[in-house]
DNA sequence: CTGTTAGCGCCTTCAA
DNA sequence: TTGAAGGCGCTAACAG
C-alpha cells in the first residue's frame, strides 16, 4: 500500500503536511487551523480532513518564535524547609491555592502555566532555574520569594515580574501580599480585648518567608501597645504541622504549670499542630490554653475545636497577580504597582469563643462570590 | 552616551547580539553558553561578559526548535466537581502530591513542567486544552483521565502519555495506579475481621475517577465475599470533605437509630468530613460508629481519633510515571508497561483499634526513605 | 480567496 | 579553535 505522498508515520505532522496533502499552501491550512475566515468553505473542509487524518497538531515552540509569544506563564514557589531532612508530607496549602486562582485565569485565556518549586536553602540553583523558566515564558509569577534583588533585576530586565506574598519594597516588580499586619493586628486585640489574654507565646513561620516576617513584627507591635501584654516565647517553625507539634513539645518540656494564655501560630496548619499535640498532652484548647492560626484553611473550620484564625484571599491572590502580569506583559512600560488585599478576621471556638454555629456562617460570608 | 554597536535596550538581547559585541560567531557563542570545551580560556571569558553585560538569557522556544525537543512535560489532572458551584476550597490533595513527586524528578534533570486542571464535565474543552498543551511538550502525564480512548490515542500518537491513576487497562497509554483493588480489600477484612462490623456505610467517590470505582468495586467484592456483611447504603461524593459531611448529614436524617457498623469513605478528605459531622450530631467515633479513609493524608493523622487508612504512594506515583515518561520520550517504542503500586493498611483509632502510640510509629514506617 | 516569502533565535554539521 | 550557513515549523505581511 504506497503512502501517494510520503508523509513519514513516525514522524509528527507538520503544517507542510497537510499543506501538501491537501493541495493547498501552507498560509492556508494556518488561516484554517486559527479559525479566520477568508478560506472557501469547501477548502477548509477539506484542509481540517487532513488535519484530522494526519493527527495534525502545530508544534508550539515554532508558534511561539513565529509570533513573538509564548503564551504561558511561569509560577515560581520558593520553599523554606528542614534542612536535611524532607519530611514534609503535606503540600504547603499557600502556594497550592495560589497555583488554582493563577490556573484558573490562565485557563479561560488558553495560556499554558509552568511551574517550579524553589530551595530556599540552594540560591544558586534556583536562580539557575529561574532563570531556564523564564527563558520558556513571557512573565513569571514568584511566591514568597527571597530571590536577591540584584538576580531579580536581572530577570525583570527580561521578562516581567509580579511578586506573591513577597518583598513588597522590591522595585523591580510588582507585588501582591495580604494585608499580614492588619490581620495580625485584628487577632491579637481579639485575644488580648475579648479573652483578656496577657501571655502569648509565637510559633513563628520561616524567617525567610517575607509574610512570616510581616506576621512577626505585627505581632510584636501589637503587643508593644499593650502595656501588660507580653510575648513569653517563640518557637521558629516552618509553616508544617510538624514544627507546630515540635513547638509544643518544647513549650511542654519547659513549663507545665505556667501555660501562656495563648498560642499565636504564623499559619493554620502549625496551628493544628499545635492543639493536636496540646491535646495529646492532656490539656484542653481553649480552656487551658488558647490557639489561633493564619490562612482559614479548610481543615481548620472541621477541627475540634474549631479554628479561629485570619482569612486571607489566596486564591485572589494568584488571579489578581496573575492579572497584572498579563496586563504588564501586553504593555512593560507600566508602572510598578504593589497591593495589599484585605485580611478577615474569623472567630471560632480554639480562641475561646463558645457558639456552635458561627463557623459555618462565617464561612459563608467569607466566601464572597 | 552612544552605544557602541547599536544594541537595542528595550529589545531582549539575542545569540546575535552577543557574537557582535564579543567580536566572535554564534557558534562559539552556543559552545561557551552550553558549557562546551573547545573554545580558548580568554575567549570563553569574553564572551561570557558580554552575557553578563547584556543580561543574555538564550531563547527557549527557539532552542527547542533547534534541538527539537522543549524538555518540559505537561501535567494534566483532571477533577471531578460540584457541578455549578465552585465552592471546593479544599485543593485535591491528590494532584498535588503527584505533581510534587513529577517536579522533584523532573528538576534533577531540569526539566521543566507545565500544568493544567481539566474539568470532567467538559470533555470537549478539555481536550482543546489537551492539545494545546501536547504542542508545548515532550510527554504528558494524564491523572485520574477520564479522556475518551479515541482522543488519548490521538494525543499519544503525537507525544508518549502516562497514565496516573487513570484507567489501567487503556491501551494507548502507559499505566501506573495504587492497590485500589487490596487496600481495600485489606481495610474491610479488618473491619470485618477484627472489630465485627456486619452493616457498612459507603461514601465513594466521583464514578468517573477511576480509582473511586476501583474502591468501590473492591467494596462490594469484598463484602460479597462475607456471606453476612452488607453495604447497607451509599452516597456519591466528589472526594471533598464537604461531600463526607453531606453524606452523613443524609444518613442521620433518615436513622439516627439503626445506624451502620462503619462508614467506608473513598479517601480521607471525606472521612474527616464525615466524622466531623458525626461529632457535630453528638455520635462518637469510633464508639457508635467507626469510620475509615483512604489516602493516607497528613491531616488524618492529627484527627481524634486518628483516622485508620490506606496508604498509597502517591509521591511514588508520580515518580515512577516521571521516569517511564522519560524513558519512553528517548524510546517511543518501548512496550506499553502497567503497574499498580503496594498500598498499607494504617491502623488508627477511628475504626475502633485502641492504642496512642501506633500513630507515629506507623507513620515512621511508612515513610520509607 | 489563496500563495510566496521572509524571518523568529538557536543549534549544529561542515569547513577553514 | 573558530566561522558560515542551513534548517527547525510556523506566522504574517504582501502579492496576486
Amino acid at each position: 500500500m504506497a503512502r501517494p505522498t510520503g508523509v513519514s508515520v513516525s514522524q509528527n505532522a507538520t503544517l507542510y503536511d497537510v499543506a501538501r496533502e491537501a493541495g493547498v499552501s501552507t498560509a492556508t491550512v494556518s488561516r484554517v487551523v486559527h479559525g479566520q475566515d477568508g478560506v472557501r468553505a469547501d477548502t477548509r473542509q477539506r484542509v481540517l480532513e487532513v488535519i484530522e487524518a494526519l493527527g495534525y497538531i502545530p508544534d508550539g515552540a515554532a508558534q511561539s518564535m513565529a509570533r513573538r509569544r509564548k503564551e504561558v506563564i511561569g509560577l515560581l514557589a520558593v520553599e523554606s524547609r528542614i534542612t536535611d531532612t524532607d519530611v514534609e508530607e503535606e503540600g504547603l496549602l499557600f502556594e497550592e491555592e495560589v497555583l488554582r486562582g493563577v490556573e484558573s485565569s490562565l485557563r479561560e485565556i488558553e495560556w499554558s502555566l509552568m511551574i517550579s518549586f524553589l530551595r530556599d536553602d540552594d540560591p544558586v540553583g534556583s536562580f539557575r532555574r529561574m532563570q531556564k523558566v523564564a527563558a520558556q515564558v513571557d512573565g513569571m509569577l514568584v511566591i514568597e520569594g527571597i530571590v536577591g534583588s540584584e538576580r531579580l533585576e536581572r530577570l525583570a530586565a527580561r521578562i516581567p515580574i509580579v511578586l506573591i506574598a513577597g518583598q513588597v519594597d522590591e522595585p523591580h516588580a510588582d507585588a501582591f501580599s495580604a494585608d499580614n499586619h492588619g490581620g495580625t493586628m485584628a487577632l491579637v486585640q481579639h485575644l488580648v480585648e475579648v479573652h483578656g489574654c496577657r501571655r502569648l507565646h509565637e510559633i513563628a513561620g520561616p524567617p525567610q518567608a517575607p509574610d512570616a516576617s510581616q506576621r512577626h513584627a505585627a505581632l510584636h507591635e501589637v503587643v508593644r501597645g499593650y502595656g501588660s501584654v507580653t510575648v513569653t516565647g517563640m518557637f521558629q517553625g516552618w509553616f508544617a504541622a510538624m514544627s507546630g507539634q515540635l513547638a509544643v513539645r518544647e513549650l511542654l518540656s519547659q513549663t507545665r504549670t505556667d501555660l501562656p494564655d495563648a498560642i499565636v501560630c504564623a499559619n493554620d496548619q502549625m496551628a493544628i499542630g499545635a492543639i493536636h499535640e496540646l491535646e495529646e498532652a492532656g490539656l484542653r484548647v481553649p480552656a487551658d490554653i488558647a490557639v489561633v492560626g493564619f490562612d482559614d484553611m479548610y481543615s481548620g473550620a472541621l477541627l475540634s475545636p474549631a479554628l479561629t484564625t485570619v482569612r486571607q484571599p489566596i486564591r485572589l491572590l494568584g488571579e489578581r497577580a496573575c492579572a497584572r502580569l498579563l496586563q504588564r506583559i501586553e504593555d512593560p512600560s507600566l508602572a510598578r504597582h504593589a497591593e495589599y488585599l484585605p485580611t478577615e478576621l474569623i472567630i471560632r471556638q480554639s480562641c475561646g469563643c463558645g457558639g456552635q454555629e458561627p463557623t459555618r456562617r462565617r464561612r459563608q460570608l467569607g466566601a464572597r462570590r
